[in-house]
DNA sequence: GTGAAAGCGCTAACAC
DNA sequence: GTGTTAGCGCTTTCAC
């Protein structure tokens, strides 16, 4: 590998007049950047980043803390971080903390550790006394989630969350449902949300909550809605409020060989590979997946160039789909 | 930030005793260790990772180069990936090609140009001259395909393409099948191997092929199958290669409005949240993906403590699960 | 416009 | 065992 004392030699140049070239700075002769150009040519000159980014101590990676990879939503997003990250020359280290507030701390620490630019990040509820208490000296922007009042500047992109929950419930509410059972995931504010939209549509109707904490897991989805159906009451439906805890409540459903939606209906988030394909097709707040890690990417390259900028809130709007799983009660 | 010339200050020794101690190198006094400790917590220092990986010309970075994180077959071993590394205290990188080999050279050069420790990496077919052509000097291992011969070891680990493929024909020839016809990702050398298994069992059966190189996305295989089964000679049975296609292939059944057996069997590859919610559930060949990225690590890690250890090759085993959606024809 | 030189924070000879 | 020092490859003042 070539390094840029090389690169200046082998066009008679000083390493100063290559740094200038290849950072596109000003105040270069014409002549000059074609002898530094040709002479990077000629040796496959790259610039070593690491040593960029130790001298100048800003760099070109940025992070993405994500709670589990395998949640189509943080998948989805993850894909347009990447996409739109490396547009703009950034790449990608990503992590997943199983929302566990302990890796969490370790791998914003990291982060830091490894000098990122910036910080994509769908944090616990502990996330923000961790950041007060250590100097993050990078941007964040959050996905997903809501978070406490940090001592810097946040941007945060996630829908309105009350509104989706509250409008699914409703829509089951319109087609006959009564005894509607809430799945909500564990340890986000996000569940936390849903559960008041939900909580709220319910009150509207004078009908009672059943709602239930559960980890975003297949496995405890299914163990959850399995107590439920099988309790002395059971609920004519269900919301949940995540892919995995939709897959389980379906796994629950059919381990017990109900009928959907005539036995017990079903309504969820995320728009999934499968979603559409189970019969009846499910019943679900379709969130911008894509588009939320496209602009959560572009706020935090924004806020890069501008850390004192002030902080946003972006929220976008979740598409109700109809699917046969919410078909009005007959 | 602290630097380690400050803890050096603050502990009353050289900067040299520091980095020893932290990099628990033999040879401190344990008195002097625990003054360094001390001042290293109280400044609250962390190594500068940037620095470290400048300096010793090795870095605590992998990269991890595959098609599109939304396969699930990625997403999984990505999530094994990067438990695996950080439990080494390595980083991972991330990107996605797309089957495209600029954007797979250009992450390559990337990940030079990042000083990472290694590699993991589903290639496209072109990817070997590439790596010749350019001073790769990191050690890569390929993930779920096989790739030429390189100028330097490469470990790879995948299941054994051939016989999966032969074994799921051989099971839909064995319950009466016929005309099967065969969606084959294109670009990766594992979509060629599917082909071989397949064609050898129709062969061994005196049946005649019908094969379809798509690219690996569920539109493309939806519309594949849809022409497929529009034909004068629809086929009775779809094998497919991977989930996306497997997908794919649905979509078009259930557009058409054929009925999974009876009027089409369906078999393919990865195990996915939505294959056994489907209805009937689908036969396929279930690879065991968060051991294949596990694994992966391990060999990326072992090879860069040392680079020159002789070129492995990890061939596993898929299993077949039997769903409804192959069941014997009547 | 261009070059000389300092130095980002760290590690690893080498000297003692 | 410990300290001194050079230098990883780059950017960026500061002269000229």
């Amino acid at each position: 590998m070539a390094s840029i004392k090389e690169v200046a030699e082998a066009a008679g140049v000083s390493t100063a007049t290559v740094s200038r070239v290849l950072s596109n700075k000003p105040y270069v002769r014409s002549e000059m950047r074609d002898r530094v150009m040709q002479a990077v040519e000629e040796l496959g000159y790259r610039p070593n980043l690491i040593a960029r980014s130790l001298r100048s101590q800003r760099s070109s990676s940025i992070g993405l803390i994500v709670s589990d990879i395998r949640n189509p939503y943080f998948t989805s997003v993850s894909r347009a971080v990447e996409d739109t990250a490396y547009e703009q020359g950034y790449s990608v280290i990503f992590c997943n903390t199983d929302e566990n507030p302990d890796k969490e701390a370790l791998y914003l620490h990291l982060m830091r550790d490894q000098n990122v630019a910036g910080v994509i990040f769908s944090p616990t509820r502990q996330a923000s006394a961790d950041l007060n208490a250590f100097n993050i000296d990078f941007p964040i922007v959050v996905v997903d989630r809501s978070i406490e009042p940090c001592d810097f500047p946040v941007d945060v992109i996630r829908i309105d969350n009350v509104d989706a929950a509250y409008r699914l419930t409703e829509h089951l509410i319109a087609n006959g449902y009564r005894r509607i059972a809430g799945l909500f995931g564990e340890a986000s504010t996000t569940g936390r949300e849903r559960r008041t939209g939900y909580e709220k549509a319910l009150q509207a109707h004078n009908l009672s909550p059943l709602a239930n904490y559960v980890p975003p897991r297949i496995e405890a989805g299914a163990e959850a809605a399995r107590a439920l159906l099988k309790s002395d009451s059971p609920p004519d439906a269900f919301l949940t409020t995540n892919s995995l805890l939709m897959a389980g409540a379906l796994v629950a459903i059919r381990d017990l060989d109900l009928r959907v939606p005539d036995q017990v209906g079903l309504v969820g988030f995320d728009k999934t590979t499968w979603s559409t394909l189970v019969q009846p097709s499910i019943t679900l707040i379709d969130q911008p997946t894509y588009q939320i890690g496209r602009t959560a990417t572009e706020l935090l390259l924004e806020r890069i160039q501008d850390p004192d900028c002030p902080s946003r809130e972006v929220i976008l709007d979740g598409k109700l789909v109809l699917g046969g799983s919410s078909a009005p009660r007959s």
